[in-house]
DNA sequence: ACCCAGGGTAACT
DNA sequence: AGTTACCATGGG
């Protein structure tokens, strides 16, 4: 069956394509396909909503809970709308959710995330796919932390992600072993939460907060990268608005949206 | 040849 | 606690 979401916050380019997430393609025709949660899927755009194709009827909760239906971003956006700066960055991008994607997934895409470009990042992680993940109907599942767990260094080579090996292995190693446990995160709290991440070699504030806003929904999560960190600067030097409270990681994608697609700054980014 | 890419680590003050 | 070189790889 196909299954209609009717939704006026829900936009397909704007959520895939925001930086969260790097399995999603745009096909020819303007649809988006990728496979998440182990299940492949081909979606359309529509006026007021969107299409999710040909899917298994007891699949609906599951992508409906994947594309976070249950949150109003309406009501948010309101809220941000006191803030003239954050009005103008989420009316350009307020068809973007914020995935609840899987919590392994989203720990090895942001450590492959770092020092690194979108494009290689998407390359790395299909060939990881390719080559541990399950085979699906059409595609792969991302690969699992036992199956990541038995590798070693050199086994991942072909993979082409450099110095970014060993924090993979080690990612999954110590999640398999349970000395980091991805189930626990879900209980506490952010700051909790961020230490335990922290415990992988490889993952740092920056990518932690990717984790748990991306994998975790913990919305008090704001990553800040060079764009970000730019952002703030020159948009928010006396600091961000109280309007954000509760809602941290939902503004930062609107205004990293914004300043990555829309030229909201003036100034290029550095390393400086 | 040089710079940068949704950073992190280790080794320094 | 705050800086800095280095880390593989690939595209501009």
């Amino acid at each position: 069956m196909d299954l209609f979401i009717e939704n006026n916050n829900f936009n397909i380019a704007q959520t895939f394509l925001c930086g969260q997430c790097f399995r999603w393609k745009r096909l020819e025709n303007g649809d988006f396909e990728g496979t998440a949660m182990g299940k492949r899927l081909v979606l359309s755009q529509e006026e007021n909503g969107v299409v999710l194709h040909n899917i298994n009827s007891d699949d609906a909760s599951v992508w409906e809970n994947y594309f976070d239906m249950e949150t109003d971003y309406g009501k948010i956006i309101e809220i941000f709308s006191s803030d003239e700066i954050l009005k103008k960055a989420s009316s350009g991008s307020s068809g973007i959710r914020i995935l609840r994607q899987e919590p392994f997934e989203t720990i090895i895409s942001f450590i492959i995330s770092q020092n690194n470009n979108i494009p290689r990042i998407v390359g790395i992680i299909d060939r990881l796919c390719e080559a541990f993940g399950e085979k699906t109907e059409s595609g792969f599942a991302f690969p699992t932390p036992e199956r990541m767990a038995e590798l070693e260094d050199l086994d991942l080579s072909p993979l082409r992600a450099g110095f970014r090996n060993r924090y993979i292995i080690d990612a999954a190693r110590k999640i398999k072993s349970g000395e980091v446990d991805l189930e626990k995160i879900k209980s506490l709290s952010y700051d909790e939460g961020k230490k335990e991440l922290m415990k992988i070699c490889g993952v740092g504030e920056k990518v932690a907060d990717c984790v748990l806003l991306f994998g975790y929904h913990k919305l008090d999560a704001f990553p800040k990268d060079v764009w970000v960190k730019r952002m703030l600067a020159e948009l928010y030097p006396n600091g961000l608005p109280d309007c954000i409270k509760g809602f941290e990681g939902i503004a930062q994608q609107y205004l990293f949206d914004f300043v990555r697609n829309n030229g909201g700054l003036k100034t290029a980014p550095n390393k400086k």
